[in-house]
DNA sequence: TAGATTGTTAATCGATTAACAATC
DNA sequence: TAGATTGTTAATCGATTAACAATC
């Protein structure tokens, strides 16, 4: 029931915002947060945390803040977090493994994960029914119906750029939503598909812009230093 | 000599340039390519491209477009990458050395590859002395003194959210550039440091705000579909 | 009540898109 | 020359910041 759709650069800010929350402890904070407190822990001013949050509801009060309980359950509802989404992590290769043992640790790590990695699927016969964490690694002949048999709703893709087309048509064929690619790849999906990518090597040869000077020296002056990311 | 400081918006586009350039065979394609071509392949307009190229000097021919081998370099050069960077990858958990075969894999996939990974750094004994892709891991007590005789610019951090600020303040100590950091955690540096964050737990919730209706259907109207990065 | 803090409107700032003269 | 395509200026669009009345 949103009368405008709340602009992406908005959407991006709302995990930042959600993991402050996780991570207070109401006990020794008292029940209730201002967009003060909320903007410094997440590292955005006071004025964005309100407007972005007033995109989604009226949460706060005046005069006290926004009440913690209740901010952290509608950024979990705006985001569907509110119930956990299954994930499944195609290819068994070094990055995936790493992604799937990331996602164990933070389910572990944290309750009320809401992300839970459910499968890992690879081509290579070698890789199957090795254990990761606990998951087994499945042929990705079973894509589809494992899909539908976990009720996996996103897609981590971690294989090489080659193959990364592939994968996702079987990803979208078997029903899956939305997919992370991490393929250095630009890859199509339908437009009902959301597909974010995830680019090491982009994301070096952006940071390398910001080096300065020469290798050894530091001669040159420092640009833009926010941080990013 | 830049007269007017690029926005980072720009800079970000400008590796997805570069790769487009890399990947394409000047023998099957002829020594030019246009704004509408390279924005093609790049997922932007070519407006975009030429208003992008122009920031950083004029570059192409009217009627012709931009010689390939030529916007090659000189984007290179304006992102740094015309001389090799050397990377240090700090954490050698089932992350770290994902990344590091990456890099590795990217190296030897790409000719001219200008990021060089160099050194894999860990704190734990037991994982001292390790080989990955033929670089070994060191402990954390030779960093300042590896990144000298190495000349490292640039590090990778991927250990636990719990060590991440002092891993990053070890690299800052070490006189380290540019910090790419993986750990789910808001870290301080000095301001002529660039710090980036990649935190694969916000791409899946900022991934998850765009799954349609309840797990199992597919009910609710898409939402602004184009893809992201 | 007085101080604090929200939600929202208005003002500013910046990025994208459109348009086109210059020119290869 | 005619067609293509650049670099740049102007117009539009969207996001951030500032300000403030409402109110807890």
């Amino acid at each position: 029931m949103r009368v405008r759709r709340a602009p992406d650069v908005v959407i991006r800010r709302l995990p930042l915002y959600l993991r402050v929350l996780e991570n207070i402890d109401i006990d020794k904070h008292g029940p209730s947060i201002s967009s003060y407190e909320l903007g410094d822990a997440a590292g955005v001013t006071p004025d964005q945390v309100r407007k972005d949050l007033s995109l989604f509801g009226e949460f706060g009060k005046q005069g006290v803040g926004y009440e913690i309980d209740t901010l952290r359950q509608e950024l979990r509802r705006v985001l569907n977090l509110d119930c956990v989404i299954r994930v499944a992590i195609i290819g068994a290769g070094s990055l995936g493994i790493a992604l799937a043992r990331y996602l164990q640790g933070r389910r572990r790590a944290e309750s009320n994960y809401h992300l839970d990695m459910v499968a890992v699927f690879d081509k290579d016969p070698a890789k199957i029914g090795l254990e990761i964490d606990g998951v087994r690694v499945l042929p990705m002949e079973l894509l589809k119906s494992k899909v539908r048999e976990l009720g996996v709703r996103m897609a981590v893709v971690a294989v090489p750029a080659a193959s990364a087309q592939e994968v996702v048509d079987a990803c979208v064929d078997a029903g899956i939503d939305g997919i992370l690619n991490f393929a250095p790849a630009k890859l199509a999906v339908p437009s009902h598909v959301r597909l974010h990518n995830s680019d090491l090597s982009l994301e070096l040869m952006h940071l390398a812009y910001y080096l300065c000077g020469a290798p050894g020296e530091n001669t040159r002056t420092a640009r833009d230093s926010q941080a990013e990311g």
